[in-house]
DNA sequence: CATGAATGAGGTTTCATTCAT
DNA sequence: TATGAATGAAACCTCATTCAT
């Protein structure tokens, strides 16, 4: 049945769940390298060999972890970008979006630039932003923006979302909307739109 | 004579050349911690125990890397930035710099982007883009750019820098100018002053 | 049933026991520096890798066997001492405890024989002997022994019984009370006191 | 000509012996284990090949030290005992000149100590005891000594010189003469004979 | 002879993974 | 399924010794 799950399922639910939330931080905080499956399965308190009950190795996990990101992440993203009426609304949202969801899942976000090129795991494109450039195209086609050389803009969406949202990360307080502001005056006309008012921080 | 080296120290030369290069090359490919120092030295045909001749661990080999890469590029994106007479011009002389450097000494470049968070080697800021702040102080106070947010504004032009710039080397022809008046145009006007005409690519 | 251990905790105390036996041997044959943590998971037939469940490095399996050579010894070598009513008493039982130790417990003798003034895992006196002085200096509190000079006294009954306790290791049949006779006979009376009747080895 | 040595052969002879001297100190601090060539060769400011123009090996400059230790101490030894008239006279001699070439050679003397049972490289007695047994014997023939086990005797002589030997070095001010009167008290009358009178330290 | 870089076997330790219980 | 000891390949690094200069 799907409404109910028996005892037994549900800790495998919950076993699962630990290691992955686990693996998350950890891969987060030291990278996947020098991460080990014996620190992952240590936090959960469970045994070592029990890792390998739910996924078949250190690798999977890690894949586990960048699907999870994009099961939870693009669709939101999606969502939030396809309510913009206009060229300043799309980019405020893509950025606002993106920031807003770099502050709820901090962890799983400090996976995906920390482990960017690892092992070769990679993708051109990390899975926390992927979707943006069908959304931009179809910006295009909407005629919220220009035509637009999108083998750069995308890139630069994407090299503005990381790096502000890091220097965001680290700044309290924690202001989205400032970050988010920062970055579609940015976009929208340029420096000379970035300009503070007299006194300034 | 003085000037010249004489066969053994030629060849001590050559050696740790042929180290450098093997690591460099690794390193970009398959990151710091996925890279042995066997690697590394097979890779150069000398034997295990040569490479400790010429750095005491694999950790100082990718510090020397890292101070190499320092030593040739900060001064030259400097000297490139501080010609600059308007706010356009620093800009377009900022980027355009940077992607020169990246399609000189693209492995170095490699290293960088992908080792950034690792182990705990790190510095806040790659040496490949450090000065960038001081340089951008010295624009504001000369006036070429108005008062802004420099927490913001400097990671704005490094992620514009490093994800163009991916995107640029996979681009043939690889064509520095016209990514770096892509970036330029985007910061000096934002989105509308990126428009393509007409049958654009 | 709580009295028994199970079949894999039974094996874990055999292999450790196992472990701990071939260092003592190797140790004992070669000395720390030339005893190689594969030389010790080998004569045990396990794989290298499970030394370090038991083991954390190979310093550790050596204060492992001292530690246990404390335990062991020290509590008999003292109960022996304080049976003491007066000096040859003394003196004789504390040889005689000594070689008796030694006799039954050879190879961790010849560890700690071989490796005194070792690595810098030394403590200034091997713990098969710790102890000594304070039942020399309870023995002088209680009348048994006259007040004399403790920063000698103590190294020479080591050195007697350590040297003396070597050469009858060496020698067939193995009489410690032969050995005991003779070293108390020395502490008593001194060199007169050993005089060999006529037809004496 | 034995007289003069050119200056090439008298450049080998220092660098001969400055290679021993730099031997001598670091396997007296370290064990010889320890200890490496470059450590040895380092000392004395000389390329690290150099060390195989004089010893084959390492091994062999460890035995070079041992036979360089016999060569200068066991004659010394045993003229000081030869000169004994009586029993206390050759306990004392033997302790005294025992302590003497301690003080003197401290360097030798912790080599002997800390490498007594390594590597293959033991005899039973250390050289710089060597030679006891042989006038021991003599001083029995000559009437000096009762008929004594000398299986037992011999090594209780050289486990006090040693024992008591380390605790006089250790102390301040290094008093060679009170060491030896203490050694050869206890072995020409044992313990009573040790009394210290009222307050002695 | 002196030099010091090159050699490569071998040392200690880590860790993803397997498997008997 | 959970456990956690066992496995063994492989990582980093050391060092006695050789050899071209």
């Amino acid at each position: 049945m799907k409404t109910g799950l028996n005892k037994r399922e549900k800790n495998k639910e919950l076993n699962r769940a630990a290691i992955l939330t686990a693996a998350r931080i950890l891969f987060g905080e030291s990278g996947y390298s020098d991460t080990t499956v014996r620190d992952i399965i240590g936090r959960t308190g469970l045994a070592s060999g029990t890792f390998y009950n739910y996924f078949r190795s250190k690798e999977e996990i890690f894949k586990a972890l960048r699907d999870e990101t994009a099961r939870q992440v693009r669709p939101r993203l999606h969502a939030e970008r396809s309510r913009a009426t206009s060229l300043s609304d799309f980019v405020y949202l893509t950025f606002h979006s993106f920031f807003e969801t770099i502050k709820v899942n901090r962890d799983l976000y400090e996976i995906t630039r920390r482990n960017s090129g690892m092992l070769r795991l990679q993708q051109d494109t990390p899975e926390i932003i992927a979707g943006l450039r069908d959304d931009v195209e179809d910006a295009i086609r909407r005629g919220l923006l220009p035509r637009i050389d999108l083998d750069y803009f995308v890139p630069a969406i994407i090299g503005v979302a990381l790096e502000v949202g890091d220097a965001m990360i680290q700044r309290i307080p924690l202001d989205v909307e400032a970050a988010a502001r920062f970055a579609s005056q940015l976009f929208t006309g340029g420096i000379p739109a970035l300009s503070v008012p007299e006194g300034g921080a």
